[in-house]
DNA sequence: TGTACATCAGTGAACGCGCGTTCACTGATGTAC
DNA sequence: TGTACATCAGTGAACGCGCGTTCACTGATGTAC
């Protein structure tokens, strides 16, 4: 039967916020219509009321996903002083935590490489919350280096890249070295003596 | 009709090399056994002959890809002068030839999003690419360095970070940036003038 | 404000389709003598 | 070496199942008067 239009503004919402859950946990292929309509105790007919189809779906997914994780990470920086919130963004991202919990983490890590085969508008999703993860380490990480868009644009990828092979291996161990060194790598150095915020690296 | 034991191995070896290919290009769950063995043209019957599960094939379609893909790696190493060999490994994995074509590129890079959903199996045959790749970086890397494994898998996570990034963006020119960030940063600093291969870089 | 009715959110069965796997069958290969 | 037969690689149809999407239907909501 009709809805009001309070009704059926929140059950779109509900919707899109379930198959935000559901793509991140299971990936976006795995999950049926009827899955995410089911979670929220609902059949699956109805949900062409509110989307033309599932691919138009996956978008708005994708974006509703990243702009709650970098809303939540956002209120968390707000609480601290500059100087170590890229430690604490690399804390909560390299995490076992977000590790073992996708379904509540960040989209672009969760469904990386199963958008590489997803259509154009599900990449114009992606791209979008890609930059804005970018974005955020830009913010946190510490100002006024040489370089620093590289830096940014290869810490951000080690960062994707640490979890994503995290989930994807069965070596606990390995998993912890990857998030160590990407975080400590990122912040400059990691457990030696400090030396005035400024570290020698050694390279080619 | 019974086949000889020389073509029955020859199958065998085709419907792995064939499962390499088809599903670092689509993804495992978007590849059916009918895809695999009409490939070949046969029919989608014989493969229980060679084959327990699809499960079973993906284990060793993901070792064959590690192994065909570090095996040429290791080729064209041979015939370089080992100063030149990171150069030639990072230029070779973030590039656009890559990019464009996951069907002959990593198995790690073309299957780490999804891996993370998969069984048990999976998980350890993907876990043996990934300590592949890694090892194949830390021979390439020059040596000596203080903090060398940390720089090795930072360097290896931001290598599958940008390709699989790039991949899913439909933005060409951030695609092209990430791979230059992550060249450079892992060569020790791009174009910039060298100084007795140790350079300051600035941190919090 | 009250009433008559058009709208449409949600139901649940049905559509065609492709999936992984099984199975009876075929006939060349491999083996026992 | 020759022969009789058991083996088994590969075929192609069939199995049950779940997929995305459609559709006739229900009945509360929103609206026109």
């Amino acid at each position: 039967m009709r809805r009001s239009r309070e009704d059926t503004a929140e059950t779109r919402k509900k919707i899109v916020m379930a198959a935000s859950r559901l793509f991140r946990a299971r990936g976006i292929a795995a999950v049926s219509v009827a899955d995410i309509m089911g979670s929220l105790g609902m059949t699956v007919g109805g949900f062409y009321r509110h989307f033309e189809s599932k691919e138009a779906l996956v978008a708005e997914a994708i974006e509703a996903a990243s702009l709650e994780t970098t809303g939540r990470h956002e209120k968390a920086a707000a609480e601290m002083n500059a100087g170590g919130r890229a430690a604490m963004l690399l804390e909560r991202y390299l995490s076992n935590v977000h590790r073992a919990h996708p379904d509540q983490g960040c989209s672009v890590a969760a469904l990386c490489s199963e958008v590489g085969h997803e259509g154009r508008a599900t990449k114009e999703a992606f791209t979008c919350a890609l930059r804005r993860l970018i974005a955020m380490v830009d913010e946190h990480l510490p100002k006024g280096e040489r370089e620093r868009r590289k830096n940014v644009l290869q810490t951000a990828a080690a960062m994707v890249g640490a979890v994503v092979l995290a989930r994807a291996t069965s070596d606990d161990a390995l998993a912890n070295e990857l998030f160590q060194a990407v975080r400590e790598r990122a912040l400059g150095g990691g457990p030696r003596p400090h030396h005035g915020g400024k570290q020698r690296r050694g390279t080619a």
